[in-house]
DNA sequence: GTATGTGAAACCGTTCACAGCA
DNA sequence: TGCTGTGAACGGTTTCACATAC
């Protein structure tokens, strides 16, 4: 069956928010709550769960560790992903470094790769950036499924020729660049330029500014 | 009339790629070449623009400065945004970095926020980290139009609720949190361990691990 | 009684296909 | 002729409403 991205990214919240509610001791939550929670219809969280299974208990709900056990199953997040990162400047560093606090422990950066001869060698977070040219090596070595883009605009779709050269699996890209890419390798955008201009966008046709907004904002 | 958010984000494309063409000096360019270029359909573009007016001349196709001089003032790209930053950490600092670079140069962080004592007062890309105190005056004082919150988890939505107390009209929200805010503050979300596991679910289920992806892959 | 699971309906965005115009 | 602008058709996602099960 094929199953839609936004629901696979819907059942992303409900993981983290299913986790929040384990760690509170509740232990049965109704399609109702959680959809409350996440800010959604109970009725989409039913279908996104029927897509993959019956997870719950009619006339009660469902149960918080078993239903969060079976969402992790399905996304995966059982298992560790190995991340090799292109581009190890502002961004790219920060990403490594905060790798452990945002991504939920279930993705690890093995290795980080530069252009810059200056970076060669620099370790960050106990990885040692590698020069492009053992991009190739590295990437079948370390067993790295996903490339991670942080490199300039002007130089990210060298970056993914070359991550698609290593064959990895898929490209996490938080370049503000259309990656060309054969279609076997998925791409996935991280572009919060453009987040930016549809916030201002809507700001704009909501007459938000001057700032407008009533002095009642709490 | 109501114009789907992902619409807006596609002329945000729309104009990058335009702006590009404009480099190249080309002078018109039809909605076929265009949608080529952005990878999507034509007659998308069509109706995206036909929300706004009609910028294209039949049988021409658009003329490339026109339009895109037409897509940044609807977008409000010609003006500048003020943006201020709570959490300047890692990727918080990288961001203020970052946004002459990714940020089209049409937002400015102009100040930044945080918890931190021991941060209080270092000096990033000339902005003063500020504590979290100073917050609504700053904001005011500054006429900050856009909170970018880049803190931790824990307490990202104690920095939405300063943000809105301090009547921010948007916020771009870097944490993987569902943030609660009230219905006329507009926010947008970047939220990667989302992409990750949209990106690692689309592999598993394309059977991509251990990789098997054909030799041939350049 | 209560909450899930699910067919049907409503809604929305995308694509087609062609009329209209340079 | 060539390409835009747009009503109509299409396809997919969201929501409703209720049968089903605890």
């Amino acid at each position: 069956m094929k199953i839609p991205s936004i629901a696979i990214s819907r059942l992303s919240v409900y993981a983290r928010n299913l986790d929040l509610l384990d760690q509170k001791g509740v232990e049965v939550v109704s399609s109702v709550r959680l959809a409350d929670i996440c800010g959604i219809n109970p009725a989409q969280i039913r279908k996104d769960l029927a897509y993959f299974g019956q997870f719950g208990v009619r006339g009660v709900g469902y149960y918080v560790k078993e239903l969060l056990f079976e969402i992790r199953r399905i996304l995966g997040l059982d298992k560790e992903w190995r991340l090799g990162l292109v581009g190890v400047g502002n961004l790219g560093s920060s990403l490594l470094r905060h790798a452990q606090l945002v991504m939920n422990g279930n993705y690890t950066f093995v290795a980080g790769f530069d252009r810059k001869p200056k970076r060669i060698g620099l370790k960050v977070e106990g990885i040692e950036v590698a020069p492009l040219g053992d991009m190739n090596r590295l990437i079948r070595e370390k067993g790295i499924e996903i490339g991670v883009i942080a490199a300039k605009p002007g130089w990210a779709q060298q970056a993914a020729d070359m991550l698609v050269k290593a064959e990895v699996c898929g490209i996490l890209n938080f370049s503000p660049i259309q990656l060309q890419c054969p279609a076997d390798v998925f791409v996935e955008n991280v572009d919060f330029s453009l987040k930016l201009d549809v916030l201002r966008y809507r700001l704009i046709s909501a007459g938000s500014r001057p700032r407008i907004r009533s002095k009642s904002a709490a």
